[in-house]
DNA sequence: ATGGGTGCAAATCCTTTGCATCTGC
DNA sequence: GCAGATGCAAAGGATTTGCACCCAT
């Protein structure tokens, strides 16, 4: 196993998956990502997901689906109770490390990380 | 559509969930419901959990698999990195509000709830 | 007799796997 | 020539749907 360069079906779905906004499907990365490799087959979409998730290059995120987020750092996310979008909160939101600790001692967890959930309407839906 | 009794199979389904701590999946319900109705079917359970969860009697959650909690007040969860357990955590976390409505502008969203998830080590797979 | 609820089986959808082939070294 | 990666098709598993039947009204 060779760490020089990137194969190149990895590479485009790391592209697809850093030029969006949102956390695509894998049916939505291989349908973008059939415009640079129209021959790539669904079944790679789903190797190659998985094994960037493993070595935490991406982060596996969604409710029901399995969506993808090549934005590793923690952040928290939004959904839409009406449309179900997944969306990333751009800002901190204001935690203590202590709040969290008593949580995870009441849960009986080694905490490791955690993650901010808010529910409501998303802009787009709001107007209807 | 009268609201005197309570379908005996809709009934079935929520005692099951009532009477326990973990939040089962589909299949999981419909094991246990059989031992009350055994001719239930599969779609059945489907049908009356997607029923009462647009009613929100009862809640869907889980990260990949469709899980339900009968239990509707806000809570928080902690998620097992190891086995994939999804706890309820027995406490508030301390967020504050001002905290919440903060991150919700952010995102451009109206809030209606919000959820923390805390990752880690569950207390079974810390003895590993 | 009518309408809603139900079981069953078939259909769908999403994801994984087996396998023969291809590629880069 | 070999090892790993890939496409394709088939398999799997979970959920949904179509439909005929049954039961309470």
């Amino acid at each position: 196993m060779k760490e020089t360069t990137l194969n190149a079906n990895v590479q485009a779905v790391l592209d697809v998956l850093r030029a969006t906004e949102q956390h695509p499907t894998a049916l939505e990365i291989y349908e973008e990502v059939r415009h640079e490799r129209p021959r790539i087959g669904l079944a790679t979409i789903y190797r190659i997901l998985h094994q960037l998730t493993q070595q935490e290059i991406i982060k596996a995120i969604g409710e029901n689906d399995s969506r993808y987020d090549a934005h590793i750092q923690r952040h928290d996310h939004a959904v839409c109770t009406t449309c179900g979008a997944l969306l990333d909160i751009p800002v901190e939101v204001n935690l203590t490390s202590e709040a969290l600790q008593a949580a995870a001692s009441a849960a009986g967890i080694e905490l490791t990380s955690h993650e901010v959930r808010l529910y409501g309407r998303c802009a787009a839906c709001q107007g209807r």
